[in-house]
DNA sequence: CGCGGCAAGTGACATCGATCACTCGGAACG
DNA sequence: CGTTCCGAGTGATCGATGTCACTTGCCGCG
């Protein structure tokens, strides 16, 4: 998967249209449904969109590290799809969306970069779309680690440290019924907890 | 919502690019995973991407009409997302993947064009996912009815004949589950069906 | 060292929703 | 006019998941 940083020189020339600001951990950045056009780029830290039910459930959309930017979306001038807050103490370049426009034209690598970047998520939003509508939850965190890890050697590390709920989240189930997939797939001798990180040690089946 | 049809000057230039070729219904025009990257673009009729699973379902993502077009996704060389058939006989203008870098460059409007239609493609898929994951299939049901329908009146009309397997495609759910909703719905007295559309008469509880 | 708090593990139970197996009614077509 | 087909309507039943209510284990901090 081609990653969504955007090269050093646009990201330089984009930072100069905006200011600097760093927040705490588990802030809140854009509300779902707010107004508001700002682009936000992460210089350092790690960002997550999500959404929110009015029970208090939480879906993960999609998360974000240094290079890469949010908010994109409501450059159209539409409302905030998804809210977005800071997993770890992080800083971000703040663009107003007023300036994008200017910016767009003077930089059409950048409008490249956003159209490429926007039918990736197109691309992984239709696979999670996919994946809830077709497949029970053992089979969308099968999904998950696959997608979360990379092959050393014939075995595959997961990238992250992730909490169940964290899992939970992103599959859009319960954390105990992660916790009973995780039991099944560690007990089947498919995934090994070591030094706080899973690794799949054995092609996972895909169905139980 | 904006709507995703090409205007009339780009619908024309971009249809000199490509061959016209009619289908009959349910002709498949693309095959999810399939190497390809040709657009095709609706003259007549009707289209529908949808996904399946190994065991059968269906997921529909999206539906497209005269104006619109789809397989712009595998323009960056990936391969398809997801399948596409035509609900009626249909007749679509075919162009090839390699055209489309010289038309982009000769028709920044075209580009224009595809970024916000990407971008409404995102938030749309991120309903879908929000849905999905947030509510059951009462409250989804709803969701639907409500996007496919225009108030009028007092009342809101569904805009197109849907049959309950239709319906549950959409939703991610069974025919059977959507029969049940619809029962309550009509017994509660929030929807009639009239002349083979669904009328919304009264507003609908946001939870059963 | 002892708490406090958070992640994880787990059993009991409630329920939502899928599946199966039909019936019914209307439209299409010979 | 009689079949055939397909969408719709329904009850019975089963299984997958969510929810609740705990316990356990681990860490970091005062």
């Amino acid at each position: 998967m081609t990653d969504d940083r955007l090269p050093p020189s646009l990201l330089e020339a984009l930072a100069k249209q905006g200011n600097s600001r760093t927040f705490r951990t588990q802030t809140i950045l854009l509300n779902e449904g707010d107004e508001g056009s700002s682009l936000y780029i992460v210089i350092e830290g790690r960002l997550r969109a999500f959404a929110s039910s009015p029970e208090g459930r939480d879906v993960v959309l999609s998360e974000h590290g240094p290079g890469e930017y949010v908010g994109e979306l409501s450059l159209d001038g539409g409302t905030r799809s998804a809210s977005v807050k800071t997993l770890e103490p992080s800083t971000c370049c703040v663009v107003q969306g007023a300036q994008m426009q200017g910016f767009m034209a003077e930089h059409p690598a950048f409008a490249l970069h956003l159209s490429q970047k926007l039918t990736r998520m197109v691309r992984r939003l239709t696979e999670q779309v996919k994946s809830l509508a077709l497949q029970d939850v053992y089979g969308r965190m099968v999904r998950l680690l696959m997608e979360l890890s990379d092959p050393v050697g014939n075995e595959r590390l997961v990238r992250e440290k992730l909490t169940q709920q964290d899992i939970a989240d992103r599959v859009g189930s319960s954390r105990e019924m992660v916790n009973r997939v995780m039991k099944d797939l560690t007990t089947g001798g498919y995934v090994v907890s070591r030094d706080g990180r899973l690794v799949i040690v054995r092609k996972l089946p895909s169905a139980r």
